[in-house]
DNA sequence: CGTCGAATTGATGTCATTCAACTACAGTGG
DNA sequence: CCACTGTAGTTGAATGACATCAATTCGACG
């Protein structure tokens, strides 16, 4: 699947055309190789990326050296690191590519000017925040009140066309256990 | 301590005396009896509450009847259900007051209002929203890649005045652990 | 065919939960 | 003023969930 950012703007944030237009010399996208780093510890994050086709990972690794995935973003989907966007501090996050994938890059200067000229934009932007931010409480919550078979449930009754296309390593980094404990829950789910 | 919703505005978010001036007839206050309840589950949320003095308790309850908060809001702080007040959901989350507890109500009439009168006040509320994801996400970090000590050593860290005001059952529940679990935590870290 | 990473499986260990008993303390009513 | 009650917190013993470590299998790819 291919989800065009200016057509995705133009269908879901109400982005006229003529909107579009004054946009175009701050539209860029680029595509990277599957294992691609987008962005590393330490830098300072200066885009907001929107997945056109792909799939990105956004995650941390501890002083043990362990992955902690905090986020897919498959196609249609935004990812940035807020710490250093709006703060201007290195990023304590990484981001890479899980498969080859080709990102739409806005920079703040886009997210500014996008803002000016569009109401739409703006208005769909703010939308956004507020969704990712229902989403993370969401997740909070399962990490709270959950045990790993409900996650997973949780999490493949949510992104079931990601569980194809994910290793299994990665889906039990993004719950928080173990690849062994997740290969577990699953035995028992098929048996059950 | 006291933290004026006005003042507030005027200090952290930038927005002018006449800027408020216009606002006026939009800014509430309420106060609220510790226990009291200042959104049920299934209620439409209709405002965005900022807390003067006081504190207030964003949460969840599972099917076995136990509580998760997902967020403590003091002195200074937002809280909203999100999905309620964007989305006009029904709420799937609680919210009460820990102590007596004095708030401004945000409806979503004043928040566009705000917007448009103050440009200031727009940027804020924005930043507001993007550091509200970064916590989010470092609390989603620790809840993945961390045990119930560490967990309770960054509490600790991030809100040492919570500690005091709040039982230990409760920040027992914010940590995704059992009281007795906390209990003996605690008991592991005074002889350590 | 051989190699390498992913996934499974078993044995064992560790951390947190559960259940129950007990202490401490604040609030209530006699 | 003291007994009664309820809630918070602590502690112990048993259990359960998930982690760890090691061995093996599976499958993709050069």
């Amino acid at each position: 699947m291919i989800q065009d950012f200016q057509t995705y703007l133009k269908t879901n944030a109400g982005v006229t055309n003529r909107q579009l237009e004054q946009l175009q010399d701050l539209i860029f996208t680029k595509t990277y190789e599957k294992g691609e780093l987008l962005l590393d510890k330490g830098q300072i994050c200066r885009h907001t990326f929107f997945v056109e086709e792909g799939l990105l990972r956004f995650f941390s690794i501890s002083e043990e050296g362990k992955e902690h995935i905090i986020q897919f973003a498959p196609e249609g989907w935004f990812v940035s690191e807020r710490n250093s966007i709006c703060f201007n501090e290195p990023s304590e996050y990484f981001i890479d590519a899980c498969e080859r994938t080709t990102v739409a890059l806005m920079s703040q200067e886009f997210v500014e000017k996008a803002s000016r000229v569009s109401p739409q934009f703006r208005m769909y932007n703010e939308r956004i925040l507020q969704n990712h931010i229902r989403q993370l409480q969401k997740r909070i919550k399962l990490l709270i009140g959950s045990n790993a078979e409900e996650r997973y449930l949780d999490f493949v009754r949510l992104y079931p066309d990601l569980m194809l296309r994910v290793p299994q390593w990665m889906i039990a980094s993004y719950l928080g256990i173990t690849p062994e404990s997740l290969s577990r829950v699953r035995k028992n789910l098929v048996k059950g």
